[in-house]
DNA sequence: ATTTTTCATTACACTTTGATAACAAGTCTG
DNA sequence: CAGACTTGTTATCAAAGTGTAATGAAAAAT
């Protein structure tokens, strides 16, 4: 399943989620104050972590400042209003306040990970959904297929969305960084994924600039 | 900014979630029961829903069966773990329990946006949203189209805001260093911002100087 | 080694842009 | 307030950009 950090001074509580999250399958590690905390995330990377707000020395928003790219769930005695909006502003996936119940812990855990899996490996985008692991195309269950550079293409379109990008810098994310090759070869795959994948209206073509996907 | 739909059947908790939004530069829709809410998700694809649980006919948790793709955030009366585990499990973004305070619907909208949207380089002026990633400007969420040298002009005009600019820095600016035409093409351009944005005071002439953006 | 696939390039039709000219309107200065 | 100069506004058309299909070389698969 996946790796919970858990930060929380109380021993009990410590526990006591750990043992519910392992029981549903996640490895667990604990942390009881914020130095140790910040060690163990570097060292085991954990794909959650769940993170008291009061604990002893460095305090549970402090530590998420310094934490990117991990989601957190803030968990705290405090239903307060400024706490939650500051938890939420620091880029909290969630937040529950004390004393909550075991259930729903978990289905907010289930959640977060369900969401960071998902966007990490799938896009769904009209009728089509976009498997970057697999780096394969669906269309109502049938495979569309693509080459390796129609791929790549569709690929930095979507995690570039909504963003106007030059002919130039798709050259230098698609293909090499030093391409020295025409900047009409974009083009020429830009119209194969538009044919192929029905993105015709998605596959904005922004005059004299480049291209943008829009979601 | 993004495309709210408020679905909650009590007109004065629609009117004032809609407030809210609507201050912090979101676009809304309202729907009062479920079927008229599919009917505008179709037609609208809103970028997030805000969902009531308890709805005359269709209700809140049989409506987000029916929907893909678009985040929803749950409001309900009831704080009840075994619903909130339900509305979780359906793929909710978020759960909020009434009776909430505006200001964390509005930083969990805010979260909700953040993780789907990815923040944008956007600049608001008057009621124009400016989006420098994208290269597109709106009025009132419809979409002005720009050709590429007014965006490029638009652009350094609010990068040099409130400096007043000389026609040939601003031809070395938004054309080429060494361009050799006519400084008369500026006022060209700048009419037609003018005209196009409705920025006829914004974008003041400074006589036998040039044009400054005044903010 | 032969076949198949991929993909860069070219060519040509079509679309969009925007520099310029020409005239109108406005602003300044003596 | 009149003339000189500056800026506003509109229309036009050459030049530049893009869509698309075809071609053949290079790479990959068989």
């Amino acid at each position: 399943m996946a790796k919970i950090l858990v930060v929380e001074d109380e021993q009990v509580i410590n526990d006591l989620i750990v043992k519910h999250l392992t029981l549903v399958g996640h490895v667990c590690l604990s942390a009881y104050e914020g130095v140790e905390a910040l060690s163990l995330i570097r060292e085991y990377q954990p794909d959650l972590i769940i993170l008291d707000v009061m604990l002893p020395g460095l305090d549970g928003f402090d530590l998420a400042k310094l934490i990117t790219n991990v989601p957190i769930i803030f968990v705290t005695a405090k239903n307060n209003l400024s706490d939650k909006l500051k938890g939420l502003s620091l880029g909290a996936e969630d937040y529950i306040v004390k004393p909550f119940e075991m259930q729903e812990l978990l289905a907010r855990v289930r959640v977060v990970l369900r969401r960071t899996k998902r966007e990490a490996n799938e896009f769904n985008l009209d009728g089509l959904l976009i498997d970057f692991g697999a780096r394969k195309v669906y269309r109502g269950g049938e495979e569309i297929v693509l080459t390796p550079k129609e791929f790549s293409l569709l690929e930095t379109l979507v995690q570039n969305r909504n963003i106007a990008l030059t002919r130039e810098k798709i050259l230098r994310l698609v293909w090499t960084y030093d391409y020295e090759g025409d900047t009409r070869t974009v083009d020429v795959h830009v119209q194969k994924l538009r044919q192929k994948l029905g993105l015709k209206d998605r596959i904005k073509t922004i005059y004299k600039v480049g291209y943008r996907l829009e979601i």
